[in-house]
DNA sequence: TTGACATATCGAAAAATCCAGATATATAAT
DNA sequence: ATTATATATCTGGATTTTTCGATATGTCAA
């Protein structure tokens, strides 16, 4: 784990909102599930588009910010299709929390 | 409290250093307290000087760091001659723990 | 296999951050 | 008053981050 890494990702509005619309994946993206094939059960994962969407940034933009999150550790993908599905890495989170609160 | 801000300070090797630092001032700063007035207890402040030698850092940049820790929330201090003592905040780092195990 | 769509990567301009030296200010000592 | 010391603020060049549009890649559908 490298803190710095993901206190930097977390400096940022908008990074940080997406870590947060991701903790409640069907309330904030209510229409996902639409390409979701039913086959899969990749819980929480959300699609970059509709994040792009929620987030009123350019595409490139958002995609190289959820890579970023990825590499930190916030986050974790899964391709399926012609679509990448984001959802958080509440393991990693977890930890940091627990790193957070005994280290700094 | 602004965790972007929070975040951001917290975004840089040696601002992350100094805050570990504090958690412990006497076994990092030992020789502190040769100009620490008796008849004053700011319990676990160091001063400007002590941590710039720690750091090793120019003087200007650390006391801009310490600014910048301090309007964040984490560090408070109080001035005693010329020297200011800085520490950390720890109510509000108690707090920030609180906001990163339930917001994040 | 061609076209359409989702996502990733590239390249660049603008903005922000990093960090030092120079200078200013506050306090203490003489 | 003058000088010395600690800290704060100012200035600016170097580096990094932000964010976009353009382009590339991967996948599905016709």
């Amino acid at each position: 784990m490298e803190p710095i890494n993901v206190f930097k990702a977390l400096s940022n509005e908008t990074r940080l909102k997406i870590l947060e619309w991701l903790k409640e994946p069907e309330k904030n993206f209510p229409k996902q599930g639409a390409h979701l094939p039913k086959d899969v059960s990749y819980k929480g994962g959300v699609c970059v588009g509709d994040i792009q969407e929620k987030a009123q940034i350019s595409q490139s933009t958002v995609s190289s910010y959820l890579n970023m999150m990825q590499k930190a550790g916030l986050l974790e993908s899964i391709r399926h299709g012609q679509w990448t599905y984001y959802r958080r890495n509440e393991e990693f989170i977890q930890e940091l929390a627990k790193y957070f609160k005994t280290e700094i």
